[in-house]
DNA sequence: CCGCCTCGAGTTCT
DNA sequence: CTCGAGGCGG
């Protein structure tokens, strides 16, 4: 044999080793650099010399000219989809059922993340790849061999020979790293990205011409079998994971042996806890009974295996159509665009909409009226509009354009841009639009605000509708009888809600203050306020100059309350409060208590759902005791009042080693 | 002037 | 809960 073959039969083991260390076991053996040498003089060597070419070489798996269309084939095994289900309660009865099928029989399951790919079967013949196909509709598929082929962890020739064939099933994915990377370049070429790394796997193996789809980051998964006649008989799954890994198919990195539904769930909580580190997107696990004798007694039903079963994972993503946007009007007037979607099922609750936050995050997620588009619960509450899927569009789809007017008040609409960001908002000016109005007196009504019981958005909407109330004033003047004729308002609702206004004047003044809506002033510049000014008459007469001495005021918050206060209409109503017999001032006797004020100095962060206490009787006893309760967590941070489910503010403290305390620790401290 | 720390505002569904 | 922006210390 010349030099010059042997070197390069010698070059294509090597680079196969390289490969194999690489996409199989993940783990590189040389540099990218080092490898792209190797493939290099393997070119050359091949360029100049055709006749030496093998069809195991690496470069092989690189197809020749685009197809025109794929071919059809028929699947010799069909490829079922699988029951899949959302409740560990089914699990429990799949197994039952397995039970009843087999009477008297030992048995125990595998448990395997269930990849979120594209479900493809491979042929192998003699230890020879033959072909590769997508499932189709279960029994005729896509010829896909030669995008197939590119996958750089896929052997074409087997290390050993298993048998006469052996058609592997599995799933082709692209790792979330290879993902995000390609995008990147797709991005800055001007193209658009893929939506998720599903999507962007589908999109590559439908591409006629393998060339581009060598250039994706694709891989593969194996964990099943179609038409097999091997030189062994197989025993379990883990058995035949086993024979997998001896022929250098890459198998899952972990499959649990579980012999009852306990052993079962607790793999499931594991791999709940894995998933988030595997290198490719897991929508659940599959769970099979381990016998493969076994699961040919129980056979399949018309469409899915009686011998396994699909566990999905509540996603917090969810695809649906956009079917409108429409206009929100909030307290402060300013126009918010809201996201009317196609009802869709994500993380534990159905989402019909989702706010767009303002025109130039619509803008840059650039979501035309129609189109498909992925939603997410952001927080795991509230739901957001991640992006539109771009490649999916029709044509059909329609820009939103802003209105001009007030969809609530017909009032011309004013375009404000902010100086340092540059954010445009849009904002209705009129004073007395009902949905500013609305929006007011809920805030008034609110939990945090005056605590007014059935001062709902029901209620609400009605009182300023039949001209009712127009200001919180307005309120303490009603009479049952005006609240009673109302629609849903039965005596005793109304009498209730009467009383509730009533108790609500003898609120603390802070209330009062954060209740008004003055903008900038939430609830911690209210309550300073409140503290240092003693009462509304002082607040309203303060300087500038004044209110820029008070602890975190500065000057836009003072020129924002100065001129609060010099408006007409809101002098008034503040005369009218008074009037009315609301606290307009803090009681001095209860400022300075004598209780011991041990939590005097120290900043306090509420996190997740309490055993006992609410989050607002938790503030009460820390403020009591002299501490500052504050929204985020920091290195200033003196306490974190951790509970249930409690989120990123847990972990930003444990970051920063901030003392984290439960309910019980709180009580011990302050001995109630 | 920069960067950290807070606060304010908006927000969905049950 | 998250994001953006005001306040303020270095």
């Amino acid at each position: 044999m010349p030099e010059l073959q042997k070197e390069y039969l010698d070059l294509v083991v090597e680079i196969k080793k390289h490969d194999y260390a690489y996409y199989v076991m993940g783990e590189p053996t040389i540099t990218d650099r080092e490898y792209d040498v190797l493939y290099k003089r393997l070119q050359e060597i091949e360029k100049a010399n055709p006749q030496f070419v093998i069809p195991d070489s690496p470069t092989q798996k690189v197809g020749g000219e685009p197809l025109d269309q794929f071919n059809q084939i028929q699947h010799k095994v069909p490829m079922l989809s699988l029951d899949n289900t959302y409740f560990p309660e089914e699990i429990t009865q799949f197994i039952a059922r397995l039970e009843r099928l087999l009477p008297d029989q030992e048995f125990d399951f595998t448990v395997e993340p269930k990849v979120d790919g594209v479900a493809v079967a491979v042929r192998y013949e003699d230890g020879q790849f033959s072909s590769g196909m997508t499932r189709g509709d279960g029994s005729v598929g896509d010829d896909i061999s030669e995008n197939i082929k590119t996958i750089r962890s896929l052997p074409i020739q087997l290390p050993g020979i298993p048998g006469r064939i052996l058609e592997v099933r599995g799933e082709v994915f692209m790792p979330r790293s290879g993902f995000m990377k390609m995008n990147e370049k797709r991005r800055s070429a001007g193209d658009p990205p893929f939506a998720n790394p599903r999507n962007a796997t589908a999109g590559s193996l439908k591409q006629l011409d393998s060339k581009l789809v060598s250039e994706r980051p694709l891989d593969i998964i194996f964990y099943g079998f179609g038409q097999i006649d091997l030189s062994h008989p197989l025993d379990t799954n883990l058995g035949f994971m086993d024979l997998l890994k001896s022929l250098s198919l890459p198998t899952p990195q972990k499959v649990w042996l579980c012999k009852d539904s306990d052993e079962i769930l607790d793999a499931l909580n594991e791999l709940g806890e894995l998933r988030k580190q595997l290198p490719y997107e897991t929508d659940g696990a599959v769970i099979k009974l381990n016998s493969i004798e076994l699961r040919e007694q129980v056979g399949n039903t018309a469409k899915a295996p009686r011998w396994a079963m699909a566990y999905k994972f509540e996603s917090e993503q969810a695809i649906t159509r956009l079917r409108d946007i429409t206009i929100q009007v909030g307290r402060t007037g300013v126009l918010t665009p809201v996201a009317e979607l196609e009802p869709v099922f994500v993380a534990g609750s159905t989402v019909s909409r989702a706010t767009l936050h303002n025109e130039d995050d619509m803008k840059r997620k650039g979501v035309l009226i129609g189109d498909l588009i992925i939603v997410e619960k952001a927080g795991e509450v509230i739901p957001a509009v991640v992006q539109a899927l771009v490649q999916e569009r029709s044509g059909d789809e329609k820009e939103y354009v802003f209105p001009e007017n007030c969809p609530e008040c017909a009032t011309r609409i004013i375009k404000e841009i902010h100086v340092s960001s540059g954010n445009t908002v849009y904002r209705c000016p009129n004073p007395s639009c009902e949905a500013q109005i609305r929006g007011q007196l809920l805030q008034w009504c609110s939990r945090g605000g005056m605590d007014i019981e059935g001062g709902g958005d029901v209620l609400i909407r009605q009182l300023v509708s039949h001209g009712l109330a127009k200001n919180p004033a307005d309120l303490y003047k009603l009479t049952a009888s005006q609240v009673a004729g109302l629609d849903r308002m039965a005596e005793k609702s109304a009498n209730n809600f009467i009383q509730g206004v009533e108790e609500s004047k003898k609120r603390d003044l802070w209330r009062l203050i954060f209740s008004l809506g003055i903008p900038h002033v939430g609830k911690s510049t209210a309550k300073r306020l409140a503290k240092d000014l003693i009462s509304i008459d002082r607040i309203a007469q303060a300087t500038i100059e004044e209110l820029i001495e008070i602890e975190d005021v500065g000057e836009i918050v003072a020129q924002s309350i100065s001129s609060w206060f010099q408006d007409a209409q809101n002098k008034s109503l503040i005369e009218e409060l008074a009037n009315l017999g609301l606290t307009t001032e803090i009681d001095q006797s209860h400022q300075e208590s004598q209780n011991a004020q041990i939590f005097k100095g120290k900043t306090f962060v509420l996190t997740g759902t309490l055993p006992s206490l609410k989050r607002s009787e938790a503030a009460a006893i820390i403020e009591y005791h002299g501490g500052k309760v504050s929204s985020s967590v920091s290195k200033k941070t003196d306490y974190v009042l951790a509970g249930a489910d409690a989120g990123s503010k847990l972990e930003k403290a444990q970051k920063l080693n901030v003392t984290i305390i439960s309910e019980e620790e709180l009580h011990k401290l302050t001995n109630s």
